[in-house]
DNA sequence: CCTGCGATGGCCT
DNA sequence: GGCCATCGCAGGA
């Protein structure tokens, strides 16, 4: 029998993986991705996002649309994983979040493990010796180590397939999520600037904690009255 | 706590 | 040839 506090194993649906990267990209925080690897099953709950919109983001690998043998996987339609190998050895999941044809996906950059069982398993495939467990998975790069995710999966079906998926989980409440600039994205000009980065407050698996974030309410009454993202701060 | 730096290879001009 | 949605380590404060 199902307890009321129970996070729910019900599979997210494709109705809900392509509203846009910006409006998914916290409504994933708190949702268990789930990974089912050689040496078992792996469920860790997202706690960091970032959203990369095409065609105007100066961030997006695909930036003016640009369609290139990698960037292809980001024009799918919504639920598919775009994987990507960063400086050479490691790996960065997003969760496509649009239609077909139209290219936006959301990274995930920090999740943590649910369980013991969990932890046992992301430490063999992290080989993390010591006994700080969130650097299991603070960081986009950690987490696709710990999890067995690399290039293979690009193009993967998260709604259908049988090896990771994502499950309704607890979504977190607005007033719990804040909201930063994203990481290591200086090139992007104006778009290096919007807060289209998205964390749990208070979580010790957040990859950055940035002391200017601002709540999602915040941000969400800033960009009525701006009109806009730039928020006249620079 | 912080800062700098090397690793390492696919991608794109 | 240069860049890169990263990480771990070294060294200093």
């Amino acid at each position: 029998m199902k307890q009321g506090n129970e996070p729910s194993q019900a599979r997210l649906p494709l109705s809900w993986f392509r509203q846009g990267a910006l409006p998914l990209a916290p409504q994933l925080l708190g949702r268990t991705i789930v990974r089912v690897t050689d040496e078992g099953v792996i469920r860790a709950r997202i706690v960091e996002t970032e959203s990369y919109v095409a065609p105007h983001d100066k961030g997006c690998h695909a930036y003016n649309n640009r369609r290139t043998k990698r960037t292809e996987t980001m024009f799918q339609r919504a639920g598919h994983a775009y994987v990507y190998l960063i400086y050479g050895m490691y790996h960065c999941l997003n969760v496509v979040a649009a239609e077909e044809g139209q290219a936006e996906a959301v990274l995930i950059r920090a999740v943590a493990p649910l369980t013991e069982c969990d932890e046992s398993i992301m430490k063999r495939y992290r080989s993390l010796s010591s006994n700080k467990f969130v650097n299991l998975s603070n960081g986009p790069g950690k987490l696709c180590r710990a999890m067995h995710i690399d290039k293979s999966f690009d193009g993967y079906d998260m709604i259908a397939g049988e090896e990771m998926w994502l499950e309704a989980g607890k979504p977190v409440m607005p007033e719990h999520i804040l909201c930063a600039t994203r990481i290591n994205i200086p090139y992007a000009e104006e778009y290096a600037d919007v807060l289209w980065r998205f964390y749990v407050a208070d979580d010790p698996y957040v990859s950055v904690k940035d002391k200017q974030a601002v709540s999602l309410a915040v941000r969400e009454r800033m960009l009525e009255t701006f009109g806009s993202e730039d928020f006249g701060w620079n």
